[in-house]
Order: structure tokens, then sequence, then C-alpha cells
DNA sequence: ATATTCACAGTCAGAATTGACTGTCAACCA
DNA sequence: TGGTTGACAGTCAATTCTGACTGTGAATAT
């Protein structure tokens, strides 16, 4: 084991700093051309270019250009996390507790940052190396990200189908998010955003729980 | 305007079959590649290779890759068309209408051609040339897509709440699709789709008009 | 003080893909 | 029957991307 940079007293991980600095203009830049550019425009040259350093100088951070995509996977997502709180805040106007953690649900899924990831789950069903990676970001993120959903849904999941209606609205933002992109009038989104709310009111205050039984 | 073929008494429009024949499989094996190695792997190369035609002759049919990619959607659009249908014999025997649609529904969204529309779905965000020719595929077939959901839902379109139930299907449909994909727990899929089925049983007995009104 | 390590830069060859181009043969028309 | 058209084949140059390789300077260890 070799002595740790920070044993020494002065400059000390000076080397250190940089590389972490470095690595993390890397990853912004990744990040950013993901979501501009899709996962086909984010090679390594786009973010080469991108964060204006050298080949050599991201080959070092990231062997390969699968590397480089796996760590720019993990950046998304927490990114896309932080939406979350983020899109809390600025609909705190909507008073109705389950209409606000539905639409912020919605909100977030159909921002650009989250269409990438979509995109990204949607090209990994070719790929399985990407398939991985996902899957150990989604993994590694489980605390964080239940944690992000419990504070949004609140005491919603302690009612009756409090659960069920979370995870459905997962999937019905997802969905939603992925329509969007093709749709042509934005009011049908709306529309669609509101009889699901009026729905899911109508489910957490309804036993459906002899429904989810019957399987 | 020049002479139909068809007027000549013999061989007529032999050419013009041949074109039509060799097109035909030109779009079948690019949607087979497309199905099976995604978007990044349909390349004209990998195309022509599966075909076993030469360079000239798919450049011929689709003078560049757009239009190749363009024409492979409108094909693999009809082919999703066609499933539903296949599908709902194959699941005569789940005897409660909305549950045997709703199941089509989701069931058919999870085949991997279904996946692969999703897919390019996704990858047009950052693709102007390919959203519109997503959109005019679309576009195109809405009477077919109408026609088809129209008979899969039966009567069930008809009761208070029906069409929504419908629409909030396809949503959640296509996010549970997405969400297959990186799924390790199958039976959680199971599960969703149960308590999409008894809160839409819920849903259309239920007046929900008053909370959609609400926007 | 010197050797060494490491972050970073620049160059380059190889592989993959695209689309332009030329050639060929069979079918259609005059 | 002879010319023309169109389906199809093969070749090739240009482009793009990847990753291997070599070089440099600063920070750290001895």
């Amino acid at each position: 084991m070799k002595a740790d940079a920070a044993t020494s007293s002065r400059g000390a991980g000076v080397r250190r700093d940089q590389r972490d600095a470095t690595r993390a203009r890397l990853l912004e830049g990744a990040v950013s051309v993901l979501i501009e550019h899709g996962v086909a425009g984010t090679t390594t040259l786009a973010v080469q270019e991108r964060c204006d350093v050298g080949r050599g100088t991201l080959l070092h951070h990231f062997p390969t250009h699968a590397d480089m995509l796996s760590s720019t996977v993990t950046e998304l997502a927490h990114r896309n996390e932080a939406f979350v709180e983020a899109e809390a805040d600025r609909l705190s106007s909507v008073t109705d507790p389950l209409e606000r953690a539905i639409r912020v649900m919605a909100n977030v899924a159909s921002q650009p940052s989250y269409l990438a990831e979509l995109e990204l789950w949607a090209v990994s069903r070719t790929d399985e190396r990407l398939r991985a990676a996902l899957r150990t970001s989604e993994h590694g993120a489980r605390r964080d990200h239940d944690r992000v959903l419990a504070d949004l849904f609140g005491d919603i999941a302690d009612q009756p189908g409090g659960t069920t209606v979370i995870n459905l609205s997962i999937e019905f933002s997802r969905g939603l998010a992925l329509s969007g992109i093709l749709r042509r009038d934005p009011g049908k989104r709306e529309r669609l955003l509101c009889e699901w709310v009026a729905a899911a009111k109508v489910l957490v205050t309804s036993t459906l729980k002899q429904g989810a039984e019957q399987c």
C-alpha cells in the first residue's frame, strides 16, 4: 500500500485534485453532449472537443468509449435525481400533495436529461455492455432513488392504494415522456396528465386491494 | 405520362415486379436487422449483407441511409399493428374484455419489434429527419391504428371513463415496456400489470368525469 | 538532487460506413 | 431489330471514429 498523498503537509494531493477536476469536467461535458446529441452523437471525439482536451486526456480517464459512456450514465442519473427536488420546489404552489407529486414526476420525466436516460434504456436493448452499466447505475442509486420518491409522495404511500399509485405513476410518466417526443399537440399531454391525476385520486381512496390480490 | 406496363399482353410489368420484390426483401431485412441490432446496428452495409444484394441494389432503392430508415419505420409500424390482432387471438382465453385488452396492449408493447419502435422514438429526440419520418408514418397509419384500438377495446370505449382508461393504458404500456428492458425481476411486471388492470376496472365504473374536467 | 510517476497532449494507423461512380444485362419501345 | 431504359452489381474515395503509441512537464518520493 502506498502512502496517501494527504499525509504530506503542503500541496497535498494537487495531482489528485487536478485529476478529479479534469474527470469532472469530462463527465460534465459528456453529459451535455449526450443530452444535446443523443447516444449516437456521444463519441469520444465530440466529448474531447467539447471539453477542449487532448485525445490522450480523454483516453487517460476513460480507456474506451464504453467506459466513458458507463460513467456518463451514472452522472446523468445523479443529475436527474437532483431535478426531482428542484421541480418539487418549483411546483410548491400546487396544493394537492398527490397532484403535486405526479406532476413533478411527469415533468422531470419529460426533461431532456431524463429523455436521454430513457434513450439509453431503449438503446441498451441490443447492447449488453450498456445494459449492464445501466443496471449497475440504477442499483447503486437505489437508496437515493427510494428516498427521493418517499420525500416526494410523503404520506401518500401509507394510504391503502398508495404504493400502487406511485408505481403506476412511474410507468405512466415514462410513457408520457416518450410519447411526448413525437406529439405535435402539447395540449394532449396536459389532458392525459389531468386524467391520471383524477384517476389517482380515485384510486387512493378506493379499495382496490382485492383486485391486486387476484394475481 | 408513360404507358402502364399492365397494358402489355404478356410478361407485363416483370421489371416492376422484380423491383417490388427486391424492395420488399430489403425492407424485410432492414426491419429484422433493426429489431435484432437496434438503430445503431442498422447500417446500409448490414442490411445489404443480410439481404445478400450488391451495394448498388440497396443504394438504388434507398439513395441514402436516411431514406432506408424512413421506409423501414413504416414497415415496422405495420408489423406491430398486425401483432395486436395476433396477440388478441392468443389471449382469447382471458374472459374479462378490459383485462384482455390491457394485457394485449402491454404484451405487444413489450415485444422486440415494438421496443425497436420505441427506440426509434427515443433516438429521434435529437434527429430531426428521423422524427419527421416517424411522424409521417404515424400520421399515415392513424386510421388503421384507431380501428385496431377500437376492435381491441370494443364497447369499453363507450363507458363513462372508457376513453380515458384506453389512453392511460397506452402510456402505461409504453412505460412498462421500456422499464422491462432493465428489469431483473419479471414478477414485478406481472404485478404492475395486475394493479393496472384492477385500477382500470375501478375507473371505468367510477365517475371520474368531474376530475378530468377540472383542467 | 535525482529518479520516478502521473496527468495530459499530439500523432497515427486501422476499421467501419457512406454514397458516388461505372459497368452489365435483361426487359421494354419504336 | 436495334436503341433505350431501368434493375442490379462492384469498386472506390472520403469521412468519421476508435484506440494505440510516443512525448512532455510538473509533482512526488528517495
